[in-house]
DNA sequence: TCGATTCCTTGACCATAGTCAGAGAAAACC
DNA sequence: GGTTTTCTCTGACTATGGTCAAGGAATCGA
């Protein structure tokens, strides 16, 4: 207990001021926040306002402010009159770049003076201690694939299922998984969120007394390594087991690793093919129960 | 690098920001932090100035406001009436418990979640990264024994000694190791310091061509746990080697069971009492040299 | 004993962060 | 087509954190 206070004293201060500084760089840290979410491509202002929880006027005048100082132009969105969107100008994204530079070289000032093998130490334990706070925060829950948490993580996953598949990724030669296959009475679909964003998602197809299919699992790219993967598996096992289901299987693409060991550790046998997926290189199944 | 960076915006931020509100409590922060670092035996201005390195007009107001609340009271300092000194009232003093109660609240709400393996981890990882962050800020100087930094050193080693031993420590009773035992030619006086402040010390006396003789090693507590103590002790053996020593040796009493640990584990063997030290229950003694 | 220095206080000032109510424009609803 | 809601902007206001310079009281140094 001392040890965690002293925790959260030692690097939560002397870390965070210095992130502020480095971050802010003569510019007030409201701005610079505002200028790092905008993001390359751009961002609605609504979206700004609930990511960086800021009142609506305050944003609008560090906009503004911004605006002045010729770093983002601000445009009505083309969906959608009423919203806002910012963009960065071409000196606003050299801007960014710099805060990133920045960020990274004060990333580099806490490794240098360490030696190798201490680096790692700390990196591992860095990764361990932000996974450990940020489990408790991630909620999991049952959503329609419809809503728009579900069809967020399903876009994400396609546009990266392209982006790793040799052979590029295209849906409608894949064997589909429809939105009333993935909601009750024939499917669950699980959404995993921190802060109310979308950052995980998995599938899980009822076939009666069949092995449940687990389809459509994707963690967000800067949310791995928090052992996020392992949690939704679970969860999705376990909401199959509550619907019946006696073994879970899946089937993957070689391209993706990660996920296959992890599905081997997570006791997952390889078994031959049970579908005509075009895009599967691996098939994998697990029984259910023995746990409960 | 960007897991680094990651765990500075996470850890820093989400933790940072409650850690702020939790000990604001509906006051400003400003004043929370004064009440808490004035601490329960009182303390000079000019040292909370310093140690939370204000503007002098700043905390004089916020002083004047907590004051005003009856939290505080300032007066002048006993031995110098330019400097003032300040105290919890009984009111502050409830505050600052309140505040101790709700840092604890925030700690175990970390904990809370986690099964016990987990929190394990999370300690052990937590002491790691602050281990090896703070490893990188803190000094280690040779100073005169009579400089303030070695006395203040002297005087907690000291106090720490008679909290400790079965009988009291009395130092008129001990073998004395005296000042200019303690510095060049005869001997060395190293202070380890964090911003500034003086958090370990260790002395060599030096003997020819007898083994050096290490005295006075101390580490304060609330900066034990983050590796110090071991590197107090190889840079007095550095030190001691770099003057013609070819091994060290000391003397322990059999309480401090945590440096005796440590002496093994660093290389010492347990060697007949080749004093007569009162307050001794094992002598130690490492030959150096193989590692240079 | 007479500056010089140290320590603190006070008044004047400023920037950042943030709140709130009102209003205008666009979209959604019925 | 009229009403309601959503989204944003603006102006007015507040609190917090912080700087700076002048000055008074105590102490130090010669």
């Amino acid at each position: 207990m001392a040890r965690v206070r002293r925790f959260n004293r030692t690097v939560t201060q002397r870390i965070g001021a210095l992130d502020d500084r480095y971050l802010a760089r003569g510019r007030p840290l409201g701005e610079a926040r505002v200028l790092w979410e905008i993001g390359e491509a751009g961002c609605d202002v609504r979206t700004l306002r609930s990511r960086l929880d800021l009142d609506a006027g305050y944003l609008s005048r560090l906009l503004r402010s911004l605006e002045a100082d010729g770093l983002v132009t601000v445009g009505a969105s083309p969906t959608d009159r009423r919203v806002r969107r910012a963009r960065l100008s071409r000196k606003g994204r050299r801007e960014r770049t710099e805060l990133d530079r920045r960020s990274d070289d004060l990333a580099r000032s806490f490794l240098e003076p360490l030696s190798s093998d201490e680096r790692q130490r700390l990196v591992r334990s860095m990764a361990e201690v932000e996974r450990l706070l940020v489990a408790a925060l991630v909620e999991i829950d049952v959503v329609d694939p419809d809503d728009p948490p579900a069809r967020h993580c399903l876009h994400e996953y396609f546009a990266e299922l392209d982006r790793r598949f040799d052979t590029g990724y295209d849906p409608s030669v894949a064997l589909p998984a429809l939105a009333h296959e993935m909601r009750m009475p024939a499917g669950g679909f699980l959404v995993a969120s921190l802060h109310g964003e979308p950052i995980a998602c998995g599938a899980i197809k009822l076939h009666g007394r069949e092995p449940a299919e687990l389809k459509r699992m994707w963690v967000a790219a800067d949310a791995r390594g928090l052992g996020l993967g392992r949690r939704m598996l679970s969860s999705l096992e376990a909401w199959a087991a509550d619907h019946g289901a006696h073994a879970v299987r899946l089937e993957t693409n070689r391209t993706l690793v990660e996920a296959i060991a992890m599905y081997r550790s997570s006791g997952y046998r390889e078994v031959p093919a049970f579908n005509d997926e075009p895009y599967g290189d691996h098939w994998f199944e697990k029984r259910l129960g023995t746990q409960r």
